[in-house]
Parts: structure tokens; sequence; C-alpha cells
DNA sequence: GGCTATTCGTCAGATCAACTGACTAAAGGA
DNA sequence: TCCTTTAGTCAGTTGATCTGACGAATAGCC
């Protein structure tokens, strides 16, 4: 017997990150940032202190400008992110956080790390820490 | 100096996640199975080989018959799904796999084995296996 | 047997998160 | 100056989910 059921590894890292996305951008709204939603969060680690231009955002996020513009609009609309026109290049704005937007990035920090933790919790300090290992080994 | 950038475990996650699915779902059209997309893959799993109801499928993979059906008409039309009435509920169809369509999950398998393997070389099997066990504890 | 509640699958429509293609305006290089 | 590239926008599409409403069949209860 035994012949455990062999679940691809894509099926666990999935439900792996299901979970923790579920932890962090189910209890978000609660934690006074109504509206984000998974795709906000990508895009907020970003971001550097000094701005950014969508472009760059765009690129460094692995997507498209109109993609990233899309969901810019939203935490612009939310006031998590502010745009003010580039002074070096007149086609290009700089996107910047918000106080409010660098709260939010906070507040999704903390609840990625409470996950994190629930996690270790469940299966082990030493094991979690061997999961991290292996992927940030495997992430490069 | 290095305090290592710390990326939030989701971010590694999905990060795996999305260059195991790469490397599946940028391949199976080459191995003879065109049009297939990530939700089909996860859909076939779920099927056991007597056949499942449209809402038990959808159940067992946690979403809406709504969106299972829409997922299982794509595996119907590309001949890898069949559905026939349900002798013991005639408001029922039974969803089987087609011999088709029991090839395509062997195909799949083998490229998140394949994967799963390049995976393994990268990082070494020691490694691997820990993310593996990790994972699995996790998933329960 | 007959009523009622539940379940099965479908129809219609909405949302979110991406995409491609076409475009204007500005910048930069020869 | 002219040509090419780049920044961002507009319009439209796709994929994968969702909710709500519905007709038909089944199952439980009296």
């Amino acid at each position: 017997m035994s012949t455990t059921p062999r679940r691809t590894l894509g099926t666990l890292l999935r439900a792996a990150y299901a979970d923790l996305a579920e932890h962090v951008y189910g209890n978000i709204a609660a934690r006074g940032f109504p509206g984000i939603r998974r795709a906000h969060g990508g895009i907020l680690r970003h971001i550097p202190a000094q701005g950014a231009r969508l472009s760059d955002l765009a690129r460094s996020a692995g997507m498209t400008k109109q993609s990233m513009a899309y969901l810019a609009e939203d935490l612009t609309r939310l006031g998590h992110l502010e745009s003010i026109p580039d002074p070096a290049d007149g086609r290009a704005r700089i996107l910047r956080l918000t106080p409010s937007g660098q709260a939010l990035l906070q507040a999704l920090t903390a609840l990625s790390a409470e996950a994190e933790a629930a996690m270790a919790a469940r299966i082990g300090p030493a094991r979690m820490t061997a999961l991290r290992r292996a992927l940030e080994r495997l992430a490069g």
C-alpha cells in the first residue's frame, strides 16, 4: 500500500501558493485596505522608493505596459500610487508610492509573514527552512 | 550587506509554479495535443476511470459547475472527454476520458516529471526531496 | 400517489487579469 | 532635418473564473 498518490509538483506548488494568497488577500481588507486584489500586490513590490516609469515597471514585472497601466490605475484611484510627470522626459510619468501605499505594502508584507509563520507551525521550522532554501535556489 | 532581499514565500512559490507550468503547457502541443491550456490539465486529474458527473468534478476541483462545464466542453470538442447519460439519473451526464484523453493525461504527467527532473538537476536531488516533502506535508 | 425541496446541468451576464494591434507625442541619433 | 525608437493610451479580445436565474428530474415525506 501507500503508493502515495504522487501528486505532481505543480499541483503541490499551486496549492501552497493558493493557501498563502488566500490568507494575505482574504485579510487585507480587514486591515484597512479594501479593494486590493492579488494582481495589485505583485506590482507594489516592484516600485522603488524614488518611483519608476510605467514601462520599466511593466518590464520588471514581466507584463505589458497596458496590463501594468490597468493595475496602476486601480492603485492610483485607491490613493496608494501617485504619478508625477518625469522632468527629464515629456512622454513619461513617474509612478511612486504614497504614504498610504507604503502602509499597504507593509501590511501585505506582514500578512505574508504571518501566513508563512502559520505554515511553519504546521510543518515544523526545519521543513520550512528547507522549503525556502530550495525555492530560493530555484529562483536563482 | 546581504540582507538577502527576502522575497516573500508567495513570490517564490509562484515563480516555481510558473516555471513548471511553462514547461508543461509550452510543450504539450508539440507532443501532439494542441489547444490544451493550463486550466484543462487540472481537471483531467480529477476524472476517475469510471467517469464522474459534472457536479462532482466541480466539487472535487473546487470550482463552480459552470466553470467546469466551460472547461469540459473544450476537452470534449478536442476529443479527450466523452459524456454519456447517467442511466441512474436522468438529469446527469457521466464524463469520461476517451483513449485520446488518457494519452493526453499521460503526456501531461510525463512533461511534469521532466520539468521536475530538470529542477532537481538545478538544485540537487537532496533539496528537491526536501522541497517535495515539505509541500506534501503542507497539502496534508 | 402527490407535494415540496433539492440537485443536475444550462443560459446569460459580469469581473479580473492578462493579451495584441494601432495610435500620438516626445526623444534621440545620423 | 528626418527617421527610428520609446512612453503611454485607446480599443478590442481571450481565458478563467464568478453569480444569479432557470427548467427538468429526483428524492423525501406525508
